[in-house]
DNA sequence: AATAAAAAGTGATGTTTGTCACACTATGAA
DNA sequence: TTCATAGTGTGACAAACATCACTTTTTATT
């Protein structure tokens, strides 16, 4: 029990210093910033299968992942599931709009593996960005990289067939092969699974 | 003479009033703070066919476009052209890529009609956000609306065939129709322009 | 090791979309 | 008005992709 307690605290530590790394690639972050910035978080777990956000409900958090894989799904009228985005270490995720306007979610947020992740209400999101301008120096940043990758992802689909934006997506992320089953891919890339199937061939 | 600077002026002053008032829908500014916001912009106007940024070259500016229609075109392999988006009045438009990165164009901005915008340097939009914080949120804002919109473009790629992303299109701007040729708004949609030529039928 | 469940592959077939060719219409400049 | 050009419509055909049904393979669970 003493040594399970020491293992959690370190491991925290860990995650904690993910953090900080991830904003002081953007900007640099005094101890007693660093510190001010934490105190807007929480930790949380989930298993597999796990909803961190479930359509319909309100949109309390943006979560940044520590570790795991999630997959944001948007549920067309026809019940067929399409992947907006999938998140992994160092991502964060939301049902962004919900979360900017405060509504309900019209997209789900669940884990395809073990997550771990810090949670920021939108309270704090607010009281994060005006306690510290660097912070918000900071969410511009991670704004216009996300509006940057939306575009790319954009130009994928309006120029490139099937095998194309495969391709395109191997490359970019090759770790999502490992990863998550083909179907998946598949509800993220616009094709059905039987066609991206038949794509290696 | 007298009558046609008196004009100008007139319409320079509304042109002003027309940034401000796009600016303060998100944040409220004194006199003196848009005087200051003012000073980072210099004004230039483009006719039809113009181009404000060229494939290849530096990208000096983000432009909010007063008046006027502007298309952001990226060029494939295979010389065939791709619409990533239309700006109209009270947008801001640019290879942000290429502008943010201080790099060169991979896209080209070209004027569909006469058009007049405000230019904003790189240098004076970093100047900007470190004299006035409230334009460090603006810009938040904008980029948040910005990633918003590409990814409900993405969820209508992946979900929607042409003639309901067609819909979608006409349904979200209405007023594209009567300004664009629909071999561009094809362009846009992904689609071939004979395919969406027999969309109505 | 046995079994169930999930994921992946594949054939047959129909639909959607792209491509090429050509005709028609609208528009702007001389 | 005349002419050139840009935009649009449409037929014929080919390619890409979706769907349904079914089989095989992989993975997880007991």
């Amino acid at each position: 029990m003493g040594i399970t307690t020491t293992l959690d605290a370190c491991t925290f530590g860990f995650m904690q210093e993910k953090l900080r790394e991830h904003i002081e690639k953007i900007i640099p972050l005094t101890d007693d910033e660093f510190a001010l910035v934490f105190t807007h978080f929480t930790f949380k777990k989930f298993k597999k299968h796990q909803f961190l956000i479930q359509e319909g409900d309100a949109v309390k958090y943006s979560y940044f992942v520590i570790s795991g894989l999630l997959k944001l799904v948007y549920t067309d009228n026809t019940e067929k599931q399409h992947i907006v985005s999938f998140a992994m270490e160092d991502w964060w995720e939301s049902d962004f709009y919900a979360f900017y306007t405060q509504t309900k979610a019209t997209m789900s947020l669940e884990c395809l593996e073990d997550t771990e992740v810090f949670c920021l209400s939108f309270e704090d999101y607010q009281k994060l960005r005006n306690a510290l301008q660097k912070m918000e120096r900071f969410f511009l940043e991670k704004s216009n990289f996300g509006f940057l990758g939306a575009q790319r992802r954009i130009i994928s689909l309006i120029t490139s067939n099937a095998k194309e934006r495969y391709e395109q997506l191997l490359q970019q992320y090759p770790s999502l092969i490992q990863r998550v089953p083909k179907s998946l891919l598949a509800a993220y890339l616009g094709v059905s699974r039987e066609t991206l199937s038949r794509l290696s061939s």
